[in-house]
RNA sequence: GGAGAGGUGGCUGAGCGGUCGAAAGCACCCGACUUGAAAUCGGGUGAGGGCAUGCGCCCUCCGGGGGUUCGAAUCCCUCCCUCUCCGCCA
């Protein structure tokens, strides 16, 4: 939700930034409908007054024993012109309700210009494109090689868009789990957190996904209160719903695994094959709660601690700045880090860094105590993916191949995988 | 699923249908005392919104929604949530 007050002062200039993402917004139309909530709010307040003050009034006069009869009949009908009056303006208000849960974030003004993907920007590399002196297999062969990745048995359980794994396979998924939650805890600050993979409207309205994009979202037929969670974000996020949060206890920060669930209505065609594109994936997830003043400061820090999983991983990497075509609802600006997949012969998303400012805060009614006004004031939101646990395994299967089809383990997953060192031996 | 108790300001917790936005305590802020601090004493302190934007005036909010009434935190209905006991169950 955007800050009521620019909205009000300002709508052309909210209307120019939300036509960098492709967005319209009709300014004129929105000033209209402001004034007439205006006008029926003052008249409605009115009407309020003079009731109160005559009911008031009348329990006086009952005190003093006087005849309070006449007084009555003479409110019921000021009762009445109240009813009309808070009808209209209610109507109005919801109408105004809808069209704010309905604008996207502003764009920060760093956000490159562009329509879609290929406008994006690149903002630096890391680990180069590695040479093969073979052709690389991709992940699915690399699986069926070493065994224990099995589509069809995933199909048979549940449908498309779903994957088993087993043995070495499973056992690598898990480390790459824990290996991501120790990093972030033990040297990144982040406290690790267990939450519900079932949200409720309100939380799924709190952090942006509904109203507009429940088509997205696996919606439980038993109980259509509840939804599976897309992102850890959704519960994480929440957990400071409704919150007034001292200033000595910023800035929050929690790393989060989790399963995510996404429909993926509306890309049939794409990434049918594989691991990349599922209905249900784990992710281990950054969130972080700061002051207003500190957020941009802390998604350049929140994507270096999704970077680091990379580097320790030695994956090859890029960071990319979404241009205004390409960037989420929620987000005012937006890093997302692509792993190279050799396979593929080219980057793809991995990591998703986002700064919210008081947008979702806003919508959470999420706030902290400022020491310099002593007022509660909206929180500012981030979070990132640290990182995409599916996506993350087979960059490590295709980037760690060997001519043969045995996969290298990564020195920093060694440990934890009971210092196996290679997979298909 | 059955029976009962309860949901009030940042927290704890009072609240006869009319002067209750709400006692009291804690926390917090200002001041006094003190070399300083603690303790003590005095005062202040909910949120959102509208008008004026100088002081200020007004509206809404006591889990959500609906109802009764001139008037509801207070009465009625309904839903949600929390707690206790019983049943079922990983």
């Amino acid at each position: 939700m955007l800050d009521p007050k620019v909205l009000r002062n300002d709508p052309e200039g909210v209307a120019a930034n939300l036509a960098r993402r492709g967005f319209s917004f009709d300014a004129a139309a929105y000033r209209r409908l402001d004034e007439r909530r205006r006008s029926l709010q003052q008249e409605t307040q009115e009407l309020q007054n003079e009731r109160n003050q005559r009911s008031k009034a009348i329990g006086a006069a009952k005190q003093r024993g006087e005849d309070i009869e006449p007084l009555k009949a003479e409110v019921g009908r000021i009762g009445e012109r109240l009813a009309e009056a808070e009808q209209g303006l209610a109507a109005v208000q919801e109408e105004l309700e809808e069209i704010h849960l309905g604008l996207p974030n502003l764009l920060d003004e760093q956000v490159p210009e562009g329509a879609d993907e290929s406008a994006n920007a690149e903002l630096r590399q890391w680990g180069g494109i590695p040479p093969f002196d073979f052709k690389p297999r991709d992940h699915v062969e690399l699986g069926e090689f070493l065994s224990g990745m099995d589509f069809e048995a995933a199909a048979r359980i549940a449908g498309s868009r779903f994957v088993t794994l087993s043995g070495d396979l499973a056992r690598l998924h898990r480390a790459l789990i824990q290996f991501m939650l120790d990093l972030h805890t033990s040297e990144h600050g982040y406290q690790e957190v267990y939450v519900p993979y079932l949200v409720n409207a309100c939380s799924l309205t709190g952090t942006g996904q509904l109203p507009k994009f429940e088509e997205d979202l696996f919606r439980v037929e038993h109980d259509p209160t509840l939804y599976l969670a897309p992102t850890a974000e959704v519960p994480v996020t929440n957990l400071v719903q409704g919150q007034i949060i001292e200033d000595a206890q910023m800035p929050l920060r929690f790393v989060c695994h989790t399963p995510c669930f996404r429909s993926e209505a509306g890309s049939y065609g794409k990434d049918t094959r594989g691991m990349i594109r599922q209905h249900q994936f784990e992710k281990v997830e950054l969130v972080q709660v700061v002051r207003p003043d500190e957020s941009w400061q802390a998604l350049e820090a929140l994507t270096g601690h999704a970077e680091a999983v990379l580097r320790r991983l030695g994956l090859p990497y890029r960071v990319v700045s979404l241009c205004g075509g390409d960037i989420g609802f929620s987000a005012a600006r937006t890093y997302d880090l692509e792993v190279w997949l050799p396979a593929q012969e080219r980057y793809r998303e991995i990591s998703s860094c986002s700064n919210f400012t008081d947008f979702q805060a806003r919508r959470l009614q999420a706030r902290w105590r400022n020491p310099e006004t002593g007022k509660p004031e909206p929180v500012h939101t981030l979070n990132g993916s640290g990182l995409a646990v599916g996506r993350c395994l087979v960059a490590i299967l295709e980037n760690y191949q060997d001519a043969d089809g045995r996969v290298t383990v990564p020195e920093a997953l060694v440990g934890y995988m009971g210092g196996k060192r290679t997979l298909g031996d």
